[in-house]
DNA sequence: CGTGTTCCTGACCGTTTGGTCAAACTCTTT
DNA sequence: AAAGAGTTTGACCAAACGGTCAGGAACACG
């Protein structure tokens, strides 16, 4: 079983597949809504091979949110004291939507656990994710505080911030059925009106 | 079978308990994961008496979603074109927020069953919300168009109130855990913010 | 080549799940 | 009070599900 780091060829390549189909499957239809065999099929195993590599379905769940969290909080750990407060945040802003754009089923999967209560990472939240929040919830503040943005709550910018670039991945149909024939570009569309929001939101009168 | 409108005073009670058990059960399990028995147990009823009321779990789910969807949507439908501008858009984003607070079951009902594919409300979201959104767009790029509010994309600016509003009751666990143990009046705190938020981004120079 | 380890599978199991059904109970109506 | 419609239930079923297991196939290595 991999419970370690995976140390044969067949293994590294099984392991992959196996976490590449269970994100296709657990973003699609949430965790209680996808079948070992589903998952088994997508990574082009048989059942029990499956469960040769992860002990159960909660295993192959728990290996994939941990694997994905870290590269998930990257854009904001990126966002940097240095730099200009109000392009710091609009690159964040636009890096996020990026992201939306480019993993929607890891958005899907994040969106998919934590409606349902987070019952399996509801730790992570509230240790790392928050305890990184915190960190640039300070930093924000800060630069209200020095007036280079408008004073706003750190947390609720952060809020909607991951509220309005996520939407684009995890109501993807909504979205495309409301813009329907149009908007085949509709990330760039998005990309202009958030930057506009954010600007207008941040600036010093 | 209650095919049409109750008729009988037990069926109007019986149906009332079903749907609101419902809403319970889907909304903090999803669809797939939410089980008869659960639904029973919670409305009082034994399992073939649910079905007596409703053929199937997924009729239970889809009569749920008709009932709720037109009162889900009265928010956008008060937008009015006779009243100002802003104080309507950023009367419109109070009335969401508010909903999230009070409707957070029904809230992560939609959210659930758009995150999965809406494969059950795709035809009433292509239908009768696209219609209303669209009907709200003329207005509001009329607005702009008029020199009354800030020139915005109005369907992105309609996702974004969305997406910041329905955050607060879909993403609650996250918000709480992040929040935790300060902030048990966030809503107070998410309306201050969002309003700053509209009314910077709406304003015209 | 042989041998031990890793990898894989078919058959199987117990449980849960959505759904059925005949029979019984209850309520209303005349 | 009797009939008939409406309501409720226990027993049951087939399918799907997560998971197990004994053994066979493929591979690595001396």
């Amino acid at each position: 079983m991999a419970a370690g780091k995976p140390r044969t060829r067949i293994q590294q390549k099984n392991n992959a597949a196996i976490l590449e189909a269970a994100l296709e499957v657990f973003s699609a239809h949430g965790f209680r809504g996808a079948t070992l065999d589903q998952i088994a099929r997508a990574a082009g195993l048989s059942k029990p091979n499956l469960l040769y590599y992860f002990a159960s379905k909660e295993a192959i769940h728990v290996a994939l949110l941990g694997a994905l969290l870290d590269n998930w909080l990257d854009p904001l750990r990126a966002l940097d004291a240095r730099g200009d407060p109000v392009e710091e945040i609009v690159g964040y802003v636009m890096r996020k939507l990026d992201m939306a754009r480019a993993m929607p089923r890891e958005s899907r999967l994040f969106a998919n656990e934590i409606v349902q209560g987070a019952p399996r990472i509801l730790d992570k939240i509230k240790g790392p994710l928050k305890t990184l929040v915190d960190e640039k919830a300070v930093l924000i503040r800060g630069w209200a505080g020095a007036g280079r943005i408008a004073a706003v709550d750190p947390y609720h910018l952060i809020f909607s911030i991951w509220a309005t670039t996520q939407h684009y991945a995890d109501f993807d149909v909504q979205v495309r059925g409301i813009l329907a024939p149009a908007g085949e570009a509709h990330f760039a569309d998005a990309a202009t009106f958030l930057s506009h929001l954010y600007r207008r939101a941040l600036a010093t009168p």
